[in-house]
DNA sequence: TTGAAAGCGCTAACAA
DNA sequence: TTGTTAGCGCTTTCAA
């Protein structure tokens, strides 16, 4: 079965010769002399030879290889981060790995030149628990669910500028003739996140003093967990728990919807804390006998591929997830490469209309 | 930034011992005296040493990762038989790399110790490209979108039995009352695959004669391409293209519903090719005015996790692609380590009731 | 119990 | 142009 492939030493046996001519002669460097270049060739051929890559990646100490650590295969937008890591890298010549199951100390085990964390929380704890004493460049992505008051120092980060994106779309539901509108999310409304934190940063400006109201949390939290927000960016004993923890936004949205209901909340529209999340209010003002967005509006966050799938068609601002994840690699492999790099690079968005949003008579002109 | 890290000399030096005796230490094998066992990990310790697994995959040869060979990230399918290899893997040890942009011949150059072809398609072009000269362990997975008469010799496969899949679903829907029965496909109806061929063949066992126009195909192929179905199985002008098939299910299936209408097919449910088809037939459906299933009935084959986001509830026959994954791990690690393996493996599959189909009044009692 | 030594397969500097 | 040599960092045998 596992018949053992020949070296380059074999072939330079077989041709009289030497592993370097050999070597020169497969990578096309140095000098070698053109008839026993072809020869070296041909035999390679013969024999059927296939570099060995481990070797090449120890002498080189360089695997060409980089890591997406991310726990949460089950997100769409991660996968389309991935995506867009894929190509990136491909285009420099690297391969993304993608794992979530490992843990830390595995981690360190895996062929790699360096890691790209799936969000700062994972990128702080990862921090915490190794110092700077991690041997590998790592650059975290970003997902607002979690409060980071300070960036991870050391940890680059790929980040959107959340608060411009939450004021896109408040903007646009503005202009569209919404008044109250409410922000729904899969989180405790104790735990405060990047998203919700910009929903009431840009309510408040806006003089709306009873914000907080507008918020449509879906879960609690344990007492325990209220009084530090840091506890949730840094989780020091619940990091393994991320391992397991499979968010189901969508549910949570579709709760989120009859929550609404129960609590009459006085908005025309709602803003989830993702698509996902909204694509699950929709599902569930519809299951409640709501028409979007007739009787209700729903806008979300993310820009995932999962839209398609609902109707009415979801508006959202994209964040470009592939973009984002492309950026991370170039963050990571400029990184590696020694280049200079920016601590934090921010990336893109856009309003993306569907048809979840009712434009309502008191809108006001378009500028 | 890169400041090199130290190694097992390093630390032999300073503990004034040599490299063999730190390894024994570090890897708990082998005599060696407590205290001096102590004052390594120590020393480790303090020169925050972090093994090197490149030199050792290079040494034991063996790299403890495997890659997942698939073209196609957008495919959820394709998603969830990852989600089962990673788990599988990490139980035995190893980390499974996700790629599908690198050509093959780049794939040589990954560190990996095998590799797992998302289909018998890309598997068989492989097959062809480099006939049994391939190096590393090859398994398949398979999707059934291609038909393949023999499953390609020497690369063992992990598939389902598609013809028991159709059986199963076809028999749910003739015990819910149904007797035209169409099936959706997103291919031509030229270009032969599994699935069809099984809904053809389960049709004709029970004496439809003109099953072909129960067959809802949606685009047409080039006439050039009619004549050779194994064309279509090992594609060798083609499979570079394979690479920008984004194959959009979910519109196919949306236009295959405006098409039932338009052809005014005799039938009172339809099978869709796969679930994202099917989730595409009930939009499609419901653009063009039709309830589901009041109006028409739907199935699909697959169980995906997308099937939550679309109401009704879709019917379908689930082949946890999970626990394929999860198998075809199973059988290229076993290769890897030499153990004896089947060159076919059929994993299981079950009917998931949603709320797609109506029980027609005519429906028989269950046995 | 220890450590010298011979690799794993390949690169690259340097002398010839 | 070519070939020798010295590694890359680690494992493992074997003699001491």
């Amino acid at each position: 079965m596992e018949r053992k492939s020949a070296t380059r030493l074999d072939i330079a046996k077989r041709a009289g010769t030497s592993v370097s001519v050999v070597s020169r002669a497969l990578n096309n460097s140095g000098y070698v002399a053109k008839e026993k270049k072809e020869r070296i060739l041909r035999i390679a051929q013969e024999l059927n030879y296939a570099p060995n890559p481990v070797a090449i990646s120890l002498q080189k100490r360089r695997t060409k290889q980089i890591l997406f650590y991310c726990r949460n295969v089950d997100n769409a937008f991660n996968i389309q981060l991935y995506k867009g890591m894929l190509t990136a890298a491909a285009d420099r010549g690297y391969l993304v790995l993608f794992n979530g199951k490992v843990s830390f100390e595995e981690i360190r085990n895996t062929l790699v030149d360096g890691i790209i964390m799936q969000d700062q929380g994972l990128a702080g704890y990862y921090l915490s628990r190794y110092g700077k004493n991690y041997h590998l460049p790592v650059v975290s992505a970003a997902y607002g669910e979690v409060l980071v008051e300070k960036t991870p120092a050391g940890i680059p980060v790929v980040e959107v500028d959340t608060y411009r994106v939450m004021e896109t779309a408040l903007d646009y539901l503005e202009r569209c003739g919404h008044r109250r509108i409410a922000f729904g999310t899969p989180y405790p409304a104790e735990s405060m996140n990047v998203r919700t934190a910009a929903f009431l940063s840009r309510m408040r400006e806006r003089g709306l003093k009873e914000a907080g109201s507008l918020v449509l949390a879906v879960s609690r939290r344990d007492e325990r967990l209220r009084e530090d927000a840091r506890l949730l960016a840094f989780p020091e004993e619940t990091a393994e728990n991320l391992n397991l923890v499979n968010e189901d936004f969508f549910g949570k949205g579709k709760l989120a919807a009859r929550l609404f209901l129960e609590r009459k909340m006085d908005a025309t529209a709602v803003v989830g804390f993702n698509d996902e999340f909204s694509l699950g209010l929709i599902c569930g003002f519809q299951e409640q006998g709501l028409r979007v967005p007739q009787d209700v509006s729903v806008m979300g966050i993310d820009g995932i591929g999962a839209r398609k799938y609902v109707s009415p068609l979801l508006t959202t601002v994209s964040l470009f997830p592939e973009e984002q994840g492309a950026m991370c690699v170039q963050v990571l492999l400029d990184l590696i490469e020694g280049k200079k790099i920016r601590h934090v690079t921010h990336t893109g968005f856009r309003l993306l209309e569907g048809e979840s949003v009712l434009p309502r008579a008191s809108a006001a002109k378009t500028p």
